[in-house]
DNA sequence: ACAGCCATGTAACTTGTTACATGATTTT
DNA sequence: AAAATCATGTAACAAGTTACATGGCTGT
């Protein structure tokens, strides 16, 4: 329900339209990814089921065509608080993308070592265009592309932990 | 499919059973988080079904109780090999949930400097938290706690900037 | 006999992705 | 008149989570 809290939260300035959160999502959190139009009114149903949101008023003219504006509502607002206030916990160690892949390489017996290569070469082209997709964005943007470069940057480090590592895990795993 | 490269990881060691999948799992990955049996069987059903692994040929004595014994095809190795030698792309800013929450606290004018001091001392807590479970661990549990405090110290760092910037975000956003 | 482990799965539900369907209004 | 944009949705598919169902074998 992740994209559901972001909705709500544009939800928390002003009752809107599906149509219209689209693109405010877009504009805030969009850059890399756009928010589709299913998505939005897939999650907008599921809140209105929920509670969090509210159908307002409306039927302005009768001549213009379907508008549904949504409005959040009490519970939505404990929601949100309740969300933005919590951190969530690290991803478990199968479903971090290069712990996962370095142990695979040991049971495989593919060399780990190039694989730990590979990923940090991979790892430094990202952080190269970030640079420059930084250079002249607005502040969202800057700090968007920042809390991204800090964990390339610590996965950067994690792997030259590990390639120093590889021997002994690999005697280890293999026991 | 990311728990599936992992099994897959792990037949490709040897052929082995659904059961017995679940524990080797379970010995490398799943300190944190065990692996379901209902998820092994579908994914095992779904791997079958797109030919990265097959049946072997068993029925060993009719007398024990169903034992299905998989195999990696070559198929499946290069799938498994191509998912390896491939860094994933950072997920969308939306979905990265600190800068998410943040932005959304700018939004909801919720005091965005208290959600960054709470989520600050719930980061802290929690290397805390991993610090002391690093102590006495096999290696590859070192690494996997190496792993997740790296990224809990960017987004620390991210913090700190962020929180510095407030006021110039703040102000980015309600134009 | 009963507990516990071996071994396989199904069902219901949640969230997300991609592609398609429909029709009105506004701009060129 | 055609094209772009406004505005809403459905359908099919993928992957994960939790809970439940079933039955055999093993040790006490």
């Amino acid at each position: 329900m992740d994209n559901g809290r972001t909705l709500l939260g544009l939800l928390s300035r002003e009752p809107s339209y599906g149509y219209d959160l689209k693109h405010s999502f877009d504009r805030y959190f969009g850059a890399e990814k756009p928010l589709a139009f299913g998505q939005v009114y897939a999650v907008l149903a599921r809140m209105l089921r929920d509670g969090l949101i509210v159908l307002v008023g409306e039927e302005s003219t009768g001549d213009a065509p379907d508008r549904k504006k949504y409005r959040i509502t009490q519970v939505g607002r404990e929601a949100l608080l309740g969300w933005m206030f919590t951190a969530e916990p690290p991803a478990p160690a199968a479903r971090r993308d290069l712990f996962a892949k370095t142990v695979v390489a040991l049971l495989v017996d593919e060399d780990a070592q190039r694989l730990l290569d590979v990923q940090r070469t991979a790892h430094l082209a990202r952080m190269r265009e970030l640079t420059r997709a930084r250079r002249d964005a607005p502040l969202i943007e800057v700090l968007a592309c920042d809390h991204a470069l800090f964990h390339l940057e610590a996965d950067l480090r994690w792997i030259d932990m590990a390639a120093a590592r590889l021997d002994a895990l690999k005697e280890e795993i293999s026991r």
